[in-house]
DNA sequence: CGAGTTGTTGATGCAAGTCAACCCGGGTGG
DNA sequence: CCACCCGGGTTGACTTGCATCAACAACTCG
């Protein structure tokens, strides 16, 4: 990913933005709780559960299916994918994880993640060890009122793939999710960069590799959007979340 | 649905099915909580939330989209279909929510309903109140981790179907789902009613009508299973398991 | 018994998958 | 500096599974 075209929040320039925050500011969590209405000493008991580590590099495993779950875990920087091998061996992409984004939702049942996670590119990660955080959330009705939200909120998401929708529809869903993800942490809307190979986005879309290519440039040549190599320019935002829109809205 | 071939297990006579359930012996809940280690004191407190509700009778809606939400509910007796109404009037049918199964998880994200749940025959309901829930669990352990679990597990069970599975697949998984969640409630998992008509599981499948009739003609003509109307008799329960193992296992 | 649902059957069309070839940019090494 | 290779991406020709359309059959109920 390129830093020129595709601007990095800095955690460090961050890290001193008010009087808030001052452990993560690109954490899903901190921002979240403070909309609940958490107090500064709140904050700083979910302070002492939060492990930084990172950075990964594109091809490193953050976890694999089978591992021990221990922890969930905010995305700071870069880009996760998450898939699982079926006995036949092939891949299926369940997501991608922009920054501020929560991964390992989906394991708190069981006693092992479902699934692979791998970075794309260089990764920084926030790590929550999750019965710490129950505990903390015991004490915390904010952040047991967040933890549900946010889990409530992946039923809904997950779902939304799953309906008989055309490719047309599925490729424009797809982008507009990943511009407005984008948007809320401050990388333009506009233009920006697919971190992830074609076969992935294919792969998580259901759709055949050369589907994606013919889509994408299908669009292009309506004007809808211009994409060059992974670099990605929307054009007509509000043609795109036309066509996206039952997708995403139901 | 016709008890006689369908054996409905009566909540009274289980009602007094030892000396740890006094209350609702149907909820997910109370035998979840149970294994989780939880106390008879502690169940008790639960039970001062739980409101039995119902009958509702075929067609009856037990709550709408948009409707304020304020409490979960498990199904006591019968089946419940939920639905959403796309902008272009075309339903989408989300899921069949039989005894034992809890609906209403993923409105918990938000101030209203995201979608409608009818009745499919008579049914019977345990309301759980969920600002009290909540209050609860952040004092019984047990009763929190229960809850993220119901709500980890559905993240999983809804991608489930999001596959680019074949029509045969997709319907050897909705049935082998069905006979396994209805053995899990001591029902037979070898002959039991569809209570929802074709068009519901053609829409849910993500398949026409036409398709699931075409579908289960031929299984029935394979001797896979014996289908008349809407009582379904599974006869090569293994072939089918084997047909749905990709969709189910991941 | 007719009218309305619900389910089945057959004929046809099309969106997207598959297969195969080719392109292109970026490394590598001679 | 060019030749080569290799993986990711694109393009075109062909195939196919399922939707669609249309008609009809079976049941239910007034």
């Amino acid at each position: 990913m390129n830093p020129a075209t595709f601007p990095r929040l800095d955690p460090r320039t961050l890290a001193d933005d008010g009087d808030t925050l001052h452990f993560c500011s690109t954490c899903a969590f901190s921002q979240a709780c403070l909309s609940e209405g958490m107090d500064k000493s709140a904050l700083m008991d979910l302070h002492v559960l939060v492990e930084h580590v990172g950075p990964y590099h594109a091809g490193d495993h953050l976890f694999r299916e089978g591992d021990p779950f221990d922890a969930i875990a905010a995305v700071r920087a870069g880009t996760v994918k998450t898939y699982v091998i079926d006995r036949e061996g092939r891949e299926h992409v369940l997501g991608f994880h922009l920054p501020g984004e929560v991964i390992g939702l989906n394991a708190i049942d069981g006693e092992h993640y479902p699934c692979n996670a791998v970075a794309l590119d260089t990764v920084m990660l926030c790590r929550f060890s999750f019965p710490k955080m129950a505990m903390l959330a015991a004490r915390l009705p904010g952040l047991q009122r967040q933890l549900f939200r946010l889990l409530s909120r992946d039923i809904g998401r997950a779902a939304l793939l799953a309906g008989d929708w055309t490719a047309d529809q599925r490729m424009a869903a797809f982008l507009i999710g990943l511009s407005g993800r984008l948007a809320a942490r401050g990388f333009s809307p506009h233009r920006f960069q697919l971190t992830m190979p074609r076969t992935d986005i294919a792969n998580y879309l259901r759709l055949a590799p050369e589907t994606v290519s013919r889509v994408l440039k299908r669009f292009q040549a309506e004007g809808v959007l211009r994409v060059d190599r992974r670099e990605l320019e929307v054009l007509q935002h509000a043609q795109l979340a036309e066509l996206a829109a039952p997708v995403l809205r139901r």
